[in-house]
RNA sequence: GCCACCGUAGCUCAGUGGUAGAGCGCAUCCUUGGUAAGGAUGAGGUCCUCAGUUCGAUCCUGAGCGGCGGCACCA
């Protein structure tokens, strides 16, 4: 039997052997080493049975399959040290996520924070044990029952749904033995002490609110301990720019018991707000998108027409008047814009026609699902709508995709990726309709040079959908815009224009949001930069503080100098030292200190200090005022 | 909406069955000091709300509201 190795070279084996005994041969460095391995590309367990040629691979911590494979084990040592501990339970599933692993439990007590620590010393003690990790090839009827044997129902409830030529293998590890499909360590030493529980929650089994929840317990695993540091201080960094924390801390926002799920924008946080407002508005005119505003409150025909009604109505906000009329809060803009549209008659000579507002939105969010400024009740989308041909959503999606592409660049997003979501399970329209819209939103991504990642199921219930992802500095993700291609609302609310040859056809419209909502936006801005804002965002860009009161004057000069020019920024002649005012605007995150005393008042100059630097740098008055001018300018 | 936890000063948090405390912040005064905390004094609290238990509740019990972490949802 020939077994060729990484490098090329081909060694001779008795069949059957095992990874282990491979890895053994080729030194005990390595057999040592050795987690799992690769076989024809497939990774499997290193005790298991190779009997045919292939190409194979020792896994070591070193193979970037290596986390994973942790990740998992420590799933399932969790289960063993729960059902160890607590006898009761039932387990369920153990998948790793992002950053390690959960498992969920069935109990009829909740777990404590101390079951957690009791929890992971036992999983400390399994470790220590070294228990072989072994497979087990079974019947599926033999192994339900035997599940069901051991009060384990939801194990039993997954073999039956599992695909009927599914191999059912289960894994013992000691006196526990779990349905799984591997691979696994060879033994639970391997499993490096670099992991730690880190919180519970609910969730449904199997993903379903009508189901019953469960007891998840979240974990992270790493193949180190300096690797785990590492990933805590990281969440450590997160919660340290938590936008919730800045918005308090900078006087950005707040939030109150009487409006939940809308936001009280402060001074300061309204000014971060406008001038990415005003920034967007003055590149959709560019493009040339004309700008409306539509009514906030819609009688609920309108919305029964659109189909929101039936689909969203326990998510909107509705009055009754006197006159027994249902009111809806604006949920959303499309239906409105269309009404626009469907003034006059419109020409092929109008499309594309670009319909943008920034509309305010209220929806009524489920109540766990608030979290600060990243989900409201109350948001303002930056929306539009284009009403176009077929014919044109390709080379609308391109000129939509640079428009984005260079926005994000501004606001300090280099990175981001296209997911595409397809139609989803419940939807409007007909299948034929929605063949013709994701043929032709994928045929504009690759023609816009879109990498897609897919994303099946996740479309809007009107048609398919483009996401644009975001990368913060921080290495996180955030969905902010999205490009809908919509060929059933232009039909359902009798959107028409009339073609070259005179019939009256449907447009398509397109929707399309850039920052997605204001609100969700700048919370990702706020984190992004963790507070930190170049100088044309910050809503505070300079203080000028007074090194003794003799110099009051002059500051004070400087300050109406600089409100002259543009800037925004704050006059400090408190009685305080130059040492405690550098400390108070820096942590205030004002990104320039302007400190004057009497040297700077005699020769005219300030003494500019930048936030985050040590460095001061002397500059005559009207140079200062040139430079900061300069830079406080909006991209575009 | 569901599960768990939490709710005390502007913020971060101690604490107690007999109506409360620290640090920071804030105010006033002293200090005029050259780039991340000078000093003194002082003012701030319906201990989330409502009911119950109790001679007495911020503390115990229940309900509600809100927050936080997940799940579900996200036009």
């Amino acid at each position: 039997m020939a077994i060729t190795l990484p490098d090329g070279s081909v060694r001779d084996y008795d069949a059957p052997t095992t990874g282990a005994e491979i890895a053994a041969s080729i030194g005990a460095g390595l057999a040592k080493a050795a987690l799992a391995v690769k076989v024809d590309g497939e990774l499997r367990d290193l005790k298991r049975a190779i009997d045919h040629d292939a190409a194979l691979e020792i896994v070591t911590s070193k193979s970037p399959d290596a986390l994973e494979l942790v990740c998992h084990d420590a799933a399932h040592v969790l289960a063993q040290a729960a059902k160890e501990l607590f006898p009761d339970i039932q387990v369920t599933i153990g998948p790793v996520i992002e950053d390690g692993f959960y498992y969920d439990f069935s109990r009829s007590e909740p777990f404590t924070p101390e079951d957690l620590e009791k929890m992971e010393k036992r999983m400390a003690e399994i470790i220590d044990r070294d228990e072989p990790i072994d497979r087990e090839v079974w019947d599926r009827d033999e192994a339900a029952a035997f599940f069901e044997s051991i009060g384990e129902d939801y194990k039993s409830e997954i073999i039956r749904d599992l695909a009927a030529d599914q191999t059912i293998t289960l894994y013992r590890q000691g006196n526990w033995i779990d349905l799984c499909r591997g691979p696994h360590l060879p033994s639970t030493g391997k499993l490096p002490k670099a992991f730690k529980l880190m919180k519970l929650a609910g969730a449904y089994w199997r993903g379903d609110s009508r189901n019953e929840m469960l007891q998840r317990v979240y974990g992270t695993a790493w193949l180190n301990k300096d690797q785990l540091k590492d990933h805590l201080t990281r969440l450590e960094e997160a919660e340290k720019r938590d936008h919730r924390k800045l918005g308090r801390e900078m006087d950005l926002f707040h939030f109150q018991e009487e409006a939940v799920g809308s936001v009280f924008w402060h001074d300061k946080g309204w000014r971060l707000y406008r001038t990415v407002r005003n920034y967007v508005r003055r590149r959709l005119e560019a493009e040339h998108y004309q700008e409306v505003n539509t009514p906030q409150m819609v009688d609920r025909s309108l919305w029964e027409a659109s189909g929101h009604w039936e689909k969203f109505r326990e998510h909107m906000f509705t009055a009754q008047t006197e006159d027994d009329r249902i009111w809806a809060m604006k949920p959303m803009n499309c239906p409105c814009h269309v009404q626009i549209f469907r003034q006059g008659t419109k020409s092929y000579r109008d499309l594309p026609l670009r319909m943008a507002e920034f509309g305010s939105c209220l929806r009524y969010e489920p109540s766990g699902a608030l979290h600060g400024l990243m989900r409201v009740r109350a948001f303002t989308q930056d929306d539009a709508h284009i009403f176009c041909t077929e014919d044109q959503i390709t080379s609308e999606t391109i000129r939509f995709c640079e428009l984005l592409s260079s926005i994000y660049s501004d606001l300090g997003f280099e990175d981001f990726v296209v997911k595409f979501s397809d139609r989803p399970e419940v939807r409007a329209g007909e299948d034929a309709v929605w063949d013709q819209a994701e043929d032709a939103l994928k045929a504009a991504a690759e023609a816009a040079n879109l990498d897609l990642e897919l994303n099946p199921g996740e479309g809007a219930f009107y048609g398919p959908k483009l996401e644009f992802v975001l990368r913060d500095a921080i290495g996180r993700d955030w969905q902010c815009g999205t490009l809908q291609v919509d060929f059933v609302l232009p039909e359902r609310l009798d959107a028409t224009y009339v073609a070259e040859s005179g019939d009256r056809k449907r447009p398509v419209m397109l929707h399309r949001a850039i920052l997605g909502s204001f609100e969700r936006f700048l919370a990702v801005l706020i984190e992004h930069y963790a507070g930190h804002f170049p100088l044309w965002l910050a809503p505070t860009q300079y203080v000028v503080a007074t090194v003794t009161n003799e110099a009051d004057d002059y500051a004070a000069e400087v300050h109406e100098e600089l409100a002259g020019a543009g800037l925004v920024g704050l006059l400090d002649t408190a009685a305080d030292k130059i040492s405690y005012k550098v400390r108070q605007h820096s942590v205030g995150k004002i990104p320039v200190i302007l400190a004057v005393g009497k040297r700077e008042a005699e020769e005219r100059t300030v003494s500019i200090r930048r936030l985050g630097s040590k460095d001061q740098q002397s500059l005559a008055l009207a140079d200062a005022i040139h430079t900061l001018t300069n830079e406080s300018q909006p991209p575009a």
